[in-house]
DNA sequence: ACCTGAACACCGTTCAAGT
DNA sequence: ACCTGAACACCGTTCAAGT
């Protein structure tokens, strides 16, 4: 029932009801109205006050990862799956758009996904950088297999993915998938022939 | 000076320096803070009342218009000035990195551009067609030209470089440039090798 | 014809006071 | 140990009243 990391132990039997509601609330409303729907709206829909929700969930990152933490996992975990795909690319491609349907769960979460990789801070660091871990490992096979550009980086395939759900979120899901299959595309090797040279990544400017 | 839509003819002297005010305190906002900067603020640091604002520009993408119209149209110009470059394809790339260039100077704009490319009633849905026109006619020169696959699309190329931007924005700006060479590489025709099948476009859900 | 500023209905976040 | 609800500092949008 519970989707995430597990509340602190041995919680008064009331904390714990409130708890849960505050959970069950939050992901109908996400996913009815988006990730950044309002965190006053959701106690109140779950009959709480506001200070009790931040009492549990200090930060909306914080009630993102126990709502999406144990599935952010469980992609990671699919991602070790595929590595034992017949076709290195095909298993990068299917975890690609599996990575960018979870994505889509709740809109505009993208944004927050993207932020949490780079902010050890994030409550939801640590299950982003498993999905990314997940998602250079993929790549690293079909790159030693010689499917994919040697320059293309753990990074580029997470922003992608992102991207892609993100644009997929502003016109419609096909426009997305479109974008995802593009980007995957001018990561093969085959498009290197004649290819754009790549801009290089800088580390973070700040 | 101005470097929108003009405002209605002949205002009042009072009036049209607080239009004025208001589009410079704006840009400067925008700027600094990115297009979802509160109206209320800009009202402020301009000496006017927030109704006047109002009164001005009644929504957000009406004040964006203003600012932002004339230099669309510019891109879209440069577009049909690219259509005479030596090599369709880099016509296609020089454009699209200028229009994701154009994207990048109010932080969280590529969404209100996705938006009103399909939305009749946006103040910015004209000046976001030019721009879809333009790359239209530098995709079809490039498909003709056989080096990029027939299949895509005007919107296709517009949520590219749309989602590039939003990628920079969130990342790092050259992470956003890299998106979008991935994206283009993926538009030619050199990559329909083994190329995944492209998820088809179907109109508008709703 | 245009401007003002209050009014209304919201936010996120904090924290003293309760039980 | 946890909950409540008010307090504070904000929003966007509308509109009666002024000049």
């Amino acid at each position: 029932m519970n989707a995430g990391t597990p509340p602190p132990r041995r919680m008064r039997a009331d904390a714990h009801r409130n708890y849960q509601r505050l959970l069950t609330e939050a992901a109908a409303a996400f996913a009815e109205h988006g990730a950044d729907f309002s965190l006053e709206a959701i106690a109140r829909r779950a009959g709480v006050a506001n200070g009790t929700l931040y009492g549990h969930f200090p930060t909306r990152r914080a009630l993102l990862e126990a709502l999406m933490g144990d599935r952010m996992r469980a992609l990671a975990a699919t991602g070790a799956e595929l590595l034992t795909a017949r076709s290195p690319f095909d298993g990068l491609v299917t975890w690609a758009r599996a990575a960018m349907a979870h994505t889509t769960i709740y809109r505009g979460l993208g944004a927050t996904l993207m932020q949490a990789v780079e902010d050890e801070s994030s409550e939801l660091h640590a299950a982003c950088k498993a999905v990314l871990a997940a998602g250079e490992k993929l790549l690293a096979r079909a790159r030693t297999a010689g499917e994919v550009r040697p320059d293309v980086t753990a990074p580029d395939l997470y922003a992608l993915i992102n991207a892609a759900a993100w644009a997929g979120e502003q016109s419609s899901p096909p426009q997305g998938e479109r974008l995802l299959t593009f980007g995957l595309n001018g990561f093969r090797t085959s498009a290197t022939d004649q290819a754009l040279p790549l801009p290089k990544l800088t580390p973070a400017p700040k």
